[in-house]
Formats: C-alpha cells, sequence, structure tokens
DNA sequence: CCAAAAGTGTTGGAATTACACCCATGG
DNA sequence: CCATGGGTGTAATTCCAACACTTTTGG
C-alpha cells in the first residue's frame, strides 16, 4: 500500500474488502548471530516500534491471511507459521479509538467520520513464523519506513499490547520445542552443530552441554552429518549437518516427548 | 434469552451488544462413569447437536465472554478456562448465510432483511473448559431444548465445523497433560486412586500402570491420601485422596515435565 | 606455535518400566 | 465363600547428566 489514493481508500472503505474488529499480528523470528530475533517495523506517526501486521480480507481463510501477510513482508514462500493466541483482553483491545488519537498519536489523516471502522474495537490474532534470517527481504510501505530485527531479550516498548504478544509467542515457541524439532525454518540448508545447538540455547535460555546435545539429536535422527566442512575461522573447521527431512515431518506431526 | 421480545431484538439489533464476525464455542469437559465427556446442546430448528457458544459483549473482554457464556450454561462459579484456538478456515467459517438458510435449516425467524449482522461470516474462538460433572446444572434456552453429555469418543456430526474444534480442544488438553496436572477441576474434592487413574488413561487413550501411576503422583506432592474409605461395591473399599492445592498451583503455574 | 573453537566417550545415578500376589468387602 | 476390584514392592533397564582432554586451523 504504496499510493496516496490506495491509503484513502483503505481508512474510507477498508470494511468492504477486510472484516472488521479482527486483525493480525505476527511475530517473526530469524536467528542470527547467535542470538534468536525478531522483526520489528518503525510507524510513521507513531514513530515507534511494533509488530508486521494486517487484516484478513472478507472471503479469505485465516491462515491465509496471516500466510499473506508474512509473506508480503519478508518475500518468503512455505512459510512455518503458526497460531497461537488471540489478544482480547488488554485495555487496548477493548477500546474504540478516536479521530483525536489517530491524527495525534499515529499522525495519520483518517478525516473526520467518528464512524470509521479503524475506530472499532479491534482483536487481534497472533501468529508467529519461523524463518531463515538470511532468506528475509524486509518490505516497508508507506505507513513502515523503517525495519529492524531485535534480540528477543531486547525488545523495545512496542504498540498496543504488543510486548505482551511477543512474550506469548516466545512461552510458545519454548514450551514447543519439547515436543517438536525446530530449526529446519529457521536454520539455512546446511549449518553446523554449533550453529542449531546456539540456537537451542537461545530459545530455551539456558546452557546445553554439547556432547549430549547431540547425540540426542542424531539419536533421535532428526539430523545427519555431511562430508563437508565450513571454515570459518582460525580454528577447527566445523563440519556440516542437514536435516533428515522425513524424520523432521513425521517428528512434527507425531510430536515427541524430550527434555533438553 | 427466552422472551419472544429478547430473541426478537437479538436477532435484529444485536449488533449493538455484540460484536459481529467473532463468537465463542466452548468445550465443556466433564468426567463420569470412567468416561471424559462433552456437554452438547439439541438446536431447534436444525434439530441437531452443536457446543454451547454465544458472542462477545462490544465492551467485554474475551476471557470475561468466555466466562459468562460458560457460567450461564452450567451455574458453575471458578471455571477452569482455557482458550485453545480460534477457528477462521473451514468453508463454514468463510461463508455468509441466508435468510434463507436460517429459515430452512435452523428454523430460525430472522425477518426479511438480508443485511442481519449474523448472516456475516463469523469466526470462532475455542475454550474448553474442565467441570466437575456432579456440579453442573445445565440451563437450557428457547435455541436449545434439550442437553446431553456425551463420551468423547462418540461424539456425533456437529454444527458447522464444531466436530473439528472438539478434536482441536482433545489434542489440546492431551498435550497440555504433559506439562500440567489436571484434575483438580474435573475431579469432586475427594476422590479415589482408581478414578483419577481412569481418568488420566480416558484423557491420553491409554493404559497406565496403577502403581507407577500412583507413585508418580505422590513423588510429585501433587495428592495426599486421606483416612477415610468409599464403600463402593462388594469389594475392597478404596481411599480416598485429595490434591495438595499449594503443589497444585505452583505446577500448574511452573509447568512440569513429565511422561505418564 | 599459539589462541580459539570443534570434536569426541564414559560413567554413576536417577527415573521409568515391568511385573504378581494378597487383601477387603458385600452379597 | 467367592467374585470383584483395591492395594502394594522390587528388580532390571533405560535414560539423563556430568564431566576433560585432544584435534584442527589460520594467523
Amino acid at each position: 500500500m504504496n499510493s496516496q489514493e490506495e491509503i484513502a481508500d483503505f481508512i474510507r472503505n477498508g470494511s468492504q474488502y477486510y472484516l472488521p474488529h479482527l486483525s493480525i499480528d505476527s511475530v517473526i523470528f530469524g536467528y542470527h548471530n547467535q542470538q534468536l530475533k525478531i522483526l520489528l517495523l518503525k510507524w510513521i506517526g507513531y514513530n515507534g516500534w511494533g509488530l508486521p501486521g494486517g487484516f484478513i480480507q472478507r472471503r479469505e481463510p485465516l491462515s491465509e491471511a496471516a500466510n499473506r501477510i508474512v509473506q508480503e513482508r519478508t518475500g518468503l514462500e512455505d512459510l512455518f507459521l503458526q497460531q497461537f493466541h488471540i489478544f482480547g483482553d488488554s485495555p487496548y483491545r477493548l477500546q474504540e479509538r478516536s479521530v483525536r488519537e489517530f491524527t495525534e498519536k499515529y499522525g495519520l489523516d483518517v478525516g473526520a467520520d467518528e464512524d470509521n471502522w479503524l475506530f472499532e474495537r479491534t482483536l487481534s490474532v497472533g501468529y508467529f513464523a519461523l524463518v531463515d534470517y538470511f532468506r528475509v527481504s524486509v518490505r516497508t510501505d508507506i505507513f513502515t519506513y523503517d525495519y529492524q530485527w531485535w534480540d528477543v531479550g531486547e525488545i523495545p516498548p512496542l504498540l498496543f499490547d504488543q510486548n505482551e504478544v511477543v512474550e506469548k509467542a516466545l512461552a510458545t515457541l519454548r514450551l514447543q520445542i519439547y515436543h517438536q524439532p525446530i530449526g529446519y525454518n529457521l536454520l539455512p540448508e546446511k549449518f553446523t552443530l554449533p550453529e542449531i545447538h546456539s540456537l537451542y540455547e537461545t530459545i530455551l535460555g539456558k546452557e546445553l552441554d554439547g556432547r549430549n546435545f547431540s547425540k540426542k539429536l542424531v539419536a533421535l535422527g532428526l539430523i545427519k552429518k555431511l562430508d563437508e566442512r565450513r571454515a570459518i575461522g582460525p580454528h577447527r573447521s566445523p563440519y556440516l549437518y542437514q536435516f533428515e527431512k522425513d524424520a523432521y515431518e513425521d517428528a512434527l506431526k507425531q510430536g515427541i516427548v524430550h527434555t533438553y
């Protein structure tokens, strides 16, 4: 959405195309420099950070809407996307908004119409995505003039109740890692043991014994060692590994029970 | 909602009181006769079974809406209620409805107004509740003339995509039992080992060794043996047990990791 | 040759599983 | 007295956690 006409039309007539009262917030996780990161956008007017989000088209399945929204932002296809909560309790999710709030706080010209669909109480469905940091090419638009990846430990204050949304996404991810393999969507196709090791440490927020960790993944048949190495510094080169797609998919479907 | 005027008002003006496009479906689990059951209502017109549900008031927090809806049906306070999914993908959750569908299929007189708020596409937030079967006193109303508890293994065809809703609730419950204690809300205050044992077997859908099971619960400090027994038949009387509220609450909050 | 990071096995303890017999009760 | 279901302990095994030294590499 980038031309002035498009925006005016969206503000005035958006409820013809989109369902009112409901939006999608997406928490896009990437992994870089041994850190779990999420993608934030800088919003005009408000001049602060917020999650990528959007609305659901009138006839669009919910999961397709989430897919479209993240796809448009990141350029990625075949996303790993997961719904994790619907937010409708916080004060931000109860209030209607006003012309004044939009103009003063967000610097948006929404006309004088107090009945605008954007003012109505809007609940939000949270989705998280796990993406390969290096494949993402972020697209900003006229509402969002900048973007940045942030360490999950250093998220700035966000719009509305979005800090809570991020917390819930993280909590879901941490719980899920006990029942499902994670990594296929966060790492490049070939990766080293230290990389995936540190990914798990980052997500779980605690140290994991390297020997036990690799034994476990190999024992589960989730990864296999390749005959290649990657030279990365003045020290021993690590072997590359790959996920065993079949075992991985099985584990995703059937679930695994384990501690790390 | 029981008088004709109330209903007419709800149909005509409901969108003044409730958010359109969004509803709540509740899966109410109870436990009776060694069986995990859910509460279904028989709907007029459609003449089939469906989940208890309702709408969210304009200014009402989402979780309060779920609470209100289940409370009104069951008469229970202090519910254990948990949001588990929002449904917006199935064909039933995409379509708008029509006067014809309402009159013919559901036997409801909604007037001739094709713009009625009830016709609009409606996504549904799924909540499940765990309740003490014996404390529930179900209230039907003019839309729902009968109710019945059904074994989770024998759920009849339900309205819309509600069979999928039930499946998802069950799947969530089964996953959750690995991380949280369950039973406090499903069993009476005092219960026997065979009762809680069979509850867990029912939820997990598999047999659990009785000796190991009780050792585990006692070792975790979740239950304690009382000095009473319950006489129930021509055989040895089982001891009664009680949950240790504090340990139970801690386990709920912090989570536990275990297999059964 | 040295600093930095990768790689690799073993062991003790804890937790989990498997398993069978006696006991209490009401009819 | 008998049929029914409740209660209890131990041994074998598996799984998990803890732990330290050697290898490789580029500079």
